[in-house]
DNA sequence: AGGTTACTTTGGAAAGC
DNA sequence: GCTTTAAAAAGTAACCT
C-alpha cells in the first residue's frame, strides 16, 4: 500500500436530502397551525420549518415533497424527517404512508494536516482552478469519486458533491496521494507528527 | 430547399450580428483600457472560440466580452484587474468572473496565477516613487513566495505590502490608504500583509 | 487599531417564474 | 437562469466602537 507520510481526516458538516410524502400537504393549513413556519409564496413556493434538536431546516412543498439541510449524519437526518412528521400530525396535519428519504450531497470538512503549495498543485492537477484573486482556495473537480473539492494553502479542505460518506473518505485520501506525489505538501502542520 | 437556405441565412446573420456587437464592445472596452493590440486581438480570439464552443449562448455579449478580455490580460500578464474591468461595464464583477471560469473550464484553458510582481510597476508608478522601489518590492514578494507566505491570498494586496515597504526603505513613505487606493484593495489588508512580510524579514513595527 | 458581521467559492434538491 | 436552505474552508470588505 502506498502510504502517504501525513494523516488524513474528515468530518461531515452537512447532508442535504429530498423527502417524498406519498400525497400533496396543504400549506396554508400548515402555516396557520405551526407558529414557527416563514411562508412566502411569492418569494419561494415552499415553506421554511426549522427544527431544534436535531438542528436542520426544512423546506416543505405542496407536492409531498421536501428538502431537509442541515443534518450531520444519517442517524440525525432520519431523527429530523420522523419529528418533523410527527410535528405536523400533532398540530392536525396528517401524513400517511412511508416518506422516501434520499441523500442528494453531502458537505465535509477535510485535512491532510500539511500545508499545500496550491501554485504548484494548480498546474499539476488538471480539473482545477486557482485564482487567489477571487477565492483563496483551490478548486478541483474530482472524477472518481465524482466530487467538488475545495483546497487550501492550510492543507484543509472543503468536499461537497458526495451522495455517500464514503466517497468523502476516498476523495480525501485520493487528493492527499495526488497532492503527494506531485510534490505539492510543504510540510507538516501544528508540529504534528509525521 | 428555400425554406432550408433561408434559416441558415438567418442563423448566419444572427451569428454574424452577435460577432459584430461583440467586436464594438471590445473596442470600446480596449480603449478605454488602454489594451496593447495583441491583447484584443487574443481576445477576439477567444470570443470566436467560445461562440463555436456554444459557451455565449445565454449570457450577455457585455459580460463575455468583459471576460474574454480578463483572460486574455491574464495569459499576456497584462495587468487589469477584474474591477478595473467591472468598472467600465454595466453588468456586476461577480458575473463577469462567472463567465471567466467558464470560458476556463469549457475551453479548457490553464492559465498561470497572477503574480503580485506584475502589480508592483503600476502602484509604484501611481504613487510616483522612485524606479528603485519595483525592484526592492520585487525582492521582497520573492522572499515572501520563498517561505511560502503567499497562498490563497489576493496578489494585489501582497504587491501593495511590499511597495509600501519599499517606499519607506527608501525615505518615501507613503500612507497605507495611499498604496491601498492605489492597488485596488483596502487599507486592512495592506496592514495584514504588511505585518507578515515585517516578519518574515525579520522587520519591526508597531 | 480592533471586533463583528457578511460576502466570495463548491454541490444538490424542491416548484415556479 | 433566478428564488430558498445549510455548512465548511480563508481571504477580503464594510461598518462600528
Amino acid at each position: 500500500m502506498s502510504s502517504i507520510p501525513f494523516k488524513t481526516s474528515y468530518r461531515v458538516e452537512n447532508i442535504v436530502a429530498t423527502v417524498i410524502l406519498e400525497h400533496d400537504l396543504d400549506l396554508e393549513l400548515i402555516e396557520t397551525r405551526i407558529p414557527s413556519i416563514t411562508y412566502k409564496p411569492d418569494q419561494f413556493p415552499g415553506l421554511i420549518f426549522r427544527l431544534d434538536k436535531p438542528r436542520a431546516t426544512a423546506l416543505v412543498f405542496k407536492s409531498g415533497k421536501m428538502v431537509v439541510t442541515g443534518t450531520k449524519s444519517t442517524q440525525q437526518l432520519v431523527e429530523a424527517v420522523k419529528k418533523i412528521i410527527k410535528t405536523f400530525v400533532k398540530n392536525g396535519v396528517n401524513v400517511h404512508g412511508r416518506p422516501r428519504v434520499q441523500i442528494q450531497n453531502i458537505v465535509a470538512g477535510g485535512d491532510i494536516h500539511a500545508y499545500v503549495n496550491l501554485e504548484k498543485a494548480a498546474y499539476h492537477l488538471e480539473d482545477s482552478m486557482y485564482e487567489p484573486e477571487q477565492f483563496p482556495g483551490l478548486i478541483h473537480r474530482m472524477r472518481d469519486p465524482r466530487v467538488v473539492l475545495l483546497i487550501f494553502s492550510s492543507g484543509k479542505m472543503v468536499i461537497t458533491g458526495a451522495k455517500e460518506e464514503v466517497e468523502v473518505e476516498r476523495a480525501v485520501n485520493n487528493i492527499a496521494r495526488q497532492l503527494y506525489k506531485a510534490g505539492c505538501i510543504v510540510g507538516p502542520r501544528l508540529g504534528e507528527e509525521e | 430547399k428555400l425554406r432550408k437556405w433561408q434559416a441558415r441565412t438567418r442563423i448566419i446573420t444572427s451569428v454574424e450580428r452577435n460577432l459584430a456587437q461583440a467586436m464594438n464592445e471590445l473596442d470600446r472596452l480596449s480603449d478605454i483600457l488602454n489594451l496593447p493590440s495583441y491583447v484584443k486581438e487574443e481576445a477576439a480570439r477567444i470570443y470566436r472560440n467560445a461562440v463555436e464552443k456554444g459557451i455565449v449562448r445565454g449570457r450577455s455579449i457585455e459580460s463575455i466580452i468583459a471576460a474574454t478580455i480578463y483572460l486574455a490580460c491574464r495569459e499576456m500578464k497584462v495587468p487589469r484587474s477584474l474591477d478595473e474591468i467591472t468598472r467600465h461595464t454595466r453588468v456586476n464583477r461577480k458575473e463577469i468572473a462567472r463567465c471567466y471560469r467558464l470560458l476556463l473550464r469549457e475551453l479548457r484553458i490553464k492559465v498561470a496565477t497572477t503574480d503580485p510582481v506584475d502589480y508592483v510597476p503600476r502602484i509604484v508608478h501611481g504613487l510616483g516613487l522612485p524606479g528603485q522601489a519595483v525592484k526592492i518590492a520585487i525582492e521582497i514578494i520573492n522572499k515572501a513566495k520563498e517561505q511560502g507566505v503567499t497562498g490563497g491570498k489576493d496578489p494585489a494586496g501582497l504587491a501593495a505590502a511590499a511597495v509600501y515597504i519599499a517606499a519607506e526603505q527608501l525615505g518615501e513613505k507613503r500612507t497605507q490608504k495611499e498604496i491601498a487606493h492605489v492597488a485596488g484593495v483596502t487599507e486592512v489588508t495592506v496592514r495584514n500583509r504588511y505585518k507578515e512580510l515585517a516578519k518574515i524579514l525579520g522587520l519591526e513595527y508597531e
